[in-house]
DNA sequence: CACTCTCCATCACGAACGCTTATGACCTAC
DNA sequence: GTAGGTCATAAGCGTTCGTGATGGAGAGTG
């Protein structure tokens, strides 16, 4: 199980193809040949049909094993090549699309930072790998509680803030009129205030309501069992995957939740907008309203207990340079939670 | 970074000696020293310091990955060769020294069995690597809170059960007048049938105590951070390591909790007889209570609200043979938790 | 059906690597 | 000072690894 070998069987594995493999590697076909002729010899069993090149089953399991293990690899060595080189003057900072905090963006420094938006389960080996210093990733989770993340990439875990979740709808939508407050500024602003000196940990109670015309009678909020029929945006790099609502709903995979229109992308603004165009239903966190998109309306979820919480990565025990500065400037205590 | 060369980094830092490490690896003396170079070389830094031969600062960093790695990469071997093998006939159980809970001994097939106790850190690495198919661990935890696993190997965990704790004392000790219940019981029956009935999630309420009169209300238990400055039985392959206290309580590593005899090794009914006998406090599940210790005492933890929590651990996605059929036993409820 | 194109497997060869033996430099013990 | 231990270095040599060339197997085309 040379780490060599793998790389190249997972190059082929990807790319259905020896000789393409060969092109991105830089090897002759010939050797990529060799190479998971010497796998598959090493395993003692068949890791690729041939004709069409395709994973056997095997060489399906041995795909997970080998992108955690190279992964791991290039991460213990960004840890080194961080251990020994000076710290640096630059902050590179990678950022799931919703998890750009308020909170986090008042802390950065002046200069010298490079925002990076990655799909959720890319922003923990960007960060494990060095390609950036720190990372923000989000997701749902009961108040409190650590997020899940996927362990394929050693880093620690911070939190940054916690606050609730809406339901982006358009205006013209039946369950519209249950938003607690008006439709989105009409300003555009790129920080919103709301929210920002909240400390983490608290759970954002809907405060502050607007008009009190929605709040005894008619429910305060959604719940998400009553949408499992309606049709949900398919954004799978930008809001939550589906799967994730099916998994909080406790409905199988597959069911429940139908995709409308599937987006592309990881552009929080542009999925908050075609939610607005009434394109589908989106789960955000409520944070969203300030995105300042015309037209959206946000109900907010009174059920399941949930918040979205945003977690601050970062390689190795502690972080070096502005990095650091940025973690003390966000979380004063150290170990948060268990 | 090649895995040959860290094989051989870690013996020798390991064994302290190059000379040593080439025995235990089959390899000359000249071979290890240049694999340390090659390694060296490859990272661009020193990372063993010669006479004596020490890591640097940077090599004990890379130990800690080098372990992590080389122990995925037989974990990856190991269920590899799992899923081209047929299921085997026997059962192998690594158990943490506290986590072989009742629920599980009546839930085993009556043949095939092999049981391994093991330190509580060592038994993900067992099931991992495939040396034993199913793993038991224990730890504290927050009620309904999964254990912190350390992820140092990819196991599944399910939960098997939960109970208070408390803590050993011998019974001539001043606190031994707060436990709930006498002594421990004549007989020593190998599976205590108390709280085997228990269903998991349940906080084992500290109920009916015995007498008061020590302090202004009679507390039903002890509180730990009275416990602080009392001396208390190390044993980090068997108890829990003092750390784990100290981090309970919040104290800083190393202040509080002081060690007074040391027990090595994995045998918990030794490690109680050891405080039976008034060589140090130990924290325990309370179904150390019938393991059947004489002079033993156990007084109920009141404080912080932690219990005893047993998961169990299999490799992969789902178990096969003998393993699947525990694991449908203990486990009807497939993902339990968050 | 022949032809061609592309794909992957195999063979043979030169270069590079990896391990061993042998030797040297250095330290500690007596 | 000598002996015994350590680790580093040099030379030798077998093995491995990658290249280039060749061959068989399908797929598409006329």
């Amino acid at each position: 199980m040379d780490p060599h070998l793998l790389r190249t069987y997972v190059s082929v594995a990807r790319l259905a193809s020896f000789s393409a493999a060969a092109r991105e590697l830089g090897y002759t076909q010939s050797a990529v040949s060799q190479h998971v002729a010497a796998l598959e010899a090493d395993l003692g069993m068949p890791l690729l049909g041939r004709r069409p090149v395709a994973p056997t089953p095997a060489g399906e399991r041995l795909l997970e094993h080998a992108a955690s293990l190279l992964l791991r690899l290039d991460a213990a060595r960004a840890d080194l090549a961080r251990f020994a080189a000076p710290p640096r003057e630059t902050l590179t900072l990678a950022a799931a699309p919703l998890a750009l905090h308020p909170r986090v963006l008042a802390a950065l420094p002046a200069t010298g930072v490079t925002v990076r938006t990655l799909p959720r389960d890319e922003v923990p080996a960007a960060v494990a790998t060095g390609a950036a210093d720190l990372g923000l990733v989000d997701g749902l989770a009961a108040p409190s509680d650590p997020l899940r993340l996927p362990d394929v990439a050693p880093v620690t875990a911070r939190p940054v803030a916690e606050e609730g979740l809406v339901v982006a709808l358009p205006a013209n939508h039946p369950l519209a009129s249950r938003a607690t407050s008006a439709t989105a500024p009409a300003t555009s602003a790129t920080a919103p205030a709301t929210s920002a000196t909240a400390p983490a940990g608290a759970t954002t109670a809907p405060a502050t309501s607007a008009d009190a015309g929605t709040l005894t009678a008619p429910a305060p909020g959604l719940v998400l069992a009553d949408l499992v029929d309606a049709r949900w945006l398919d954004a799978p790099d930008a809001g939550f995957p589906l799967d994730r609502l099916r998994a909080v709903h406790g409905a199988p995979a597959g069911r429940g939740f139908r995709a409308a229109l599937r987006y592309e992308g990881t552009d929080a603004r542009t999925l908050t907008a075609l939610a607005a165009a009434g394109h589908g239903l989106a789960l955000l966190p409520a944070s969203a309203a300030g995105l300042g998109v015309p037209g959206a309306v946000f109900v907010p979820l009174a059920a399941p207990r949930l918040v979205h919480r945003t977690e601050l990565l970062h390689a190795g025990r502690e972080p070096a340079g502005p990095a650091a500065e940025l973690v003390r400037r966000l979380g004063p205590r150290t170990a948060a939670g268990r």
